[in-house]
DNA sequence: CTTCTGACA
DNA sequence: TGTCAGTA
């Protein structure tokens, strides 16, 4: 692991700094923790800390739930990634636009994963 | 003052 | 998801 990895990788922000810098609500901060999205760690006083890391998977999140997908559809898209991460380890790397595109399109052509009341027409597609 | 957990008129 | 309570 290079050092910008780890360093991205200090859990250092309170939940505070976290909500300013991805307009997200602490309950949905939270929340995407309890679905297991993001692993913030604990001070002594079991508050929460975030990563640099955390931080952009919860700007991701934001997108994601902007695009009408709602929590299974983006579970779905972090389980397919680690999959895909796997495969990558062996064969070609996949950046992370290809990730997104291929799986976009397969959620979107399944139909489903969709958001109820949203998009009640059609979704404007991965900004590639 | 900030964050945490649990709960729901 | 919002929000209120009672803490730490």
């Amino acid at each position: 692991m290079s050092e910008k990895e780890l360093r991205r990788s200090l859990s250092v922000f309170p939940i505070g700094t976290v909500m300013k810098l991805t307009d997200l609500t602490a309950r949905q901060i939270r929340y995407y923790e309890e679905q297991d999205l993001i692993h913030p760690e604990r001070s002594e006083g079991n508050r929460r800390l975030y990563s640099l890391n955390d931080i952009d998977v919860l700007l991701e999140i934001k997108d994601y739930l902007a695009e009408g997908l709602n929590m299974a559809g983006i579970k779905h898209v972090y389980k397919k990634q680690k999959e895909e991460e796997k495969k990558a380890k062996s064969k070609q790397p996949l950046t992370d636009k290809d990730v997104r595109r291929i799986f976009y399109d397969e959620i979107l052509s399944q139909g489903g994963l969709s958001q109820k009341s949203q998009n009640p027409f059609g979704m404007k597609g991965p900004q590639l």
